[in-house]
DNA sequence: AAGTGGTCTAGACCACTAT
DNA sequence: TAGTGGTCTAGACCACTTT
């Protein structure tokens, strides 16, 4: 089936792609999506392996810089593998690579105006085991524990409950106060800047409380967000959860070729 | 704050940290590791502007190219961000950038011996108007309907039910019914090669079926993970969706300046 | 030994931003 | 105008795999 005369015309003709030398789009990514659609097309298959970087540079007339840019990306994207000394091969369609974004959720932090963040507790509580564990401080020390509603187009979205370390050097609930758009109360906690966080994503149901400042039903499905955000000192500063019906919010994502426009990057 | 004296010494011994240029790691790697050291230092903080890739030259004594490559790494992780004629900024922890990843499924997929399928059905029937809709096909037109378990270790963990394409000139029905290894499944439909596939995690609750089949408490909550596979010919092929009880599977991941050992990239 | 991918150099030109 | 990031060249050397 490959080795037919039909076929080798094809293959002569798809390597005839050109890079356009006037178009504003890099050669790199050109060459990602010529090899994109010799994938695409069928023309290379899973497991079949691509020129070497020596043939693509000779063919496109590029430097070898410029290949091995284009195949780092495709090799990121997982559409191929590199294998050093033997060479570079069509990767089948990996599944568990797929990556998930929160972006579902970017518009709604982003939007200033149609987002609101209520404050419905903040109060002193001292940590129990399990708070004290996740924190990574002693059992009865000092912690603010805050809960707050994220309102989106004026209908609740989100319910966030958060144990903060209390520190009283830093007057950390009037900041927290102050917070009334989303977007900035991930940047900090306080005024100690983060400097990262671990997440956790959860199937649960809503229980009475969580429902009834959500306005729907009890048990109904719903996202559990998992956090424990960590100061430049690697120290827990933050741990809590938002839950989230699970009618209002979903993960979606493409794996293997896309063929959207090649993102810049 | 910035502008004292000890900071400024500060400054000038991380600025030391210097290249092993005998060592195994990559100078690009090593590059990545002393920036996001200086980052996680909180030597450099969001918003404050690196040094120009220039510079990083002349304290690094390394050539362009290596400065390019070890900040795009830091980019594509989130941790700084570029702007053309303006410098490389340090970026402040993107919350909605935090990605995640099947990877949680990928041992059980990979675990050959300890991951069994059991087909529960295969039938012909005729797409009513949601299949047709997902498959993009007539109403009235001939599907296959799959329904599957999975079982990791010897318990039921995935319950699995699709629509795939009949297709008379191709006789999906055998070679799916020889898939014993999820692995397999998701590599082709029938002997068609798989192009590329759209998933969506929805968070919902088991059904009487579904609970029963899982070993779990109806109304338990559970991931939904609905998938469209397509063909090289961009035709969906199949639609389907893998249900697994909530307690069984969960998503993690960091975002921010990670410490472990930078990977090969 | 020959071919492959992985890293790196020492420049170049360009587009964009700030002054 | 000077400085910045973005792209690209035309080579080089190395580690690895296959023959």
């Amino acid at each position: 089936m490959r080795g037919n005369r039909v076929m080798d015309t094809v293959l002569r003709m798809e390597q005839l792609q050109k890079l356009d030398r006037n178009s504003y789009a890099p050669r790199y990514a050109q060459l990602v999506r010529i090899l994109q659609g010799r994938i695409a097309s069928g023309e290379l298959r899973p497991g079949d392996r691509l020129p070497s970087e020596a043939q693509l540079c000779k063919q496109h007339r590029v430097s070898p810089m410029t290949v091995r840019r284009a195949i780092n990306i495709l090799s990121q994207l997982g559409i191929v593998v590199t294998s050093q000394g033997r060479g570079t091969f069509v990767n089948s369609i990996q599944f568990w690579a797929a990556t998930f974004c929160l972006d579902g959720l970017q518009h709604v932090l982003e939007d200033e105006k149609g987002t609101t963040v209520k404050i419905l507790e903040a109060s002193i509580r001292l940590a129990d085991e399990r708070v004290a564990g996740e924190l990574a401080i002693r059992t009865g020390q000092r912690t603010i524990y805050i809960r707050r509603l994220i309102y989106s187009q004026a209908k609740p979205f989100i319910y966030h409950r958060e144990y903060v370390i209390y520190d009283p050097k830093r007057p950390i609930v009037e900041s927290e106060m102050n917070v009334t758009s989303l977007k900035g109360l991930f940047e900090r906690v306080g005024d100690s800047t983060l400097k990262r966080s671990t997440l956790t994503i959860e199937a649960t149901v809503l229980k009475e409380e969580e429902a009834e400042l959500l306005e729907s039903p009890v048990q109904a499905p719903a996202f559990r967000l998992e956090h424990i955000f960590y100061d430049f000192d690697d120290r827990p500063v933050s741990w809590g959860w938002f839950i989230c019906p699970g009618d209002r919010l979903r993960f979606t994502t493409v794996v293997g070729i896309r063929d959207e426009e090649l993102r810049r990057r």
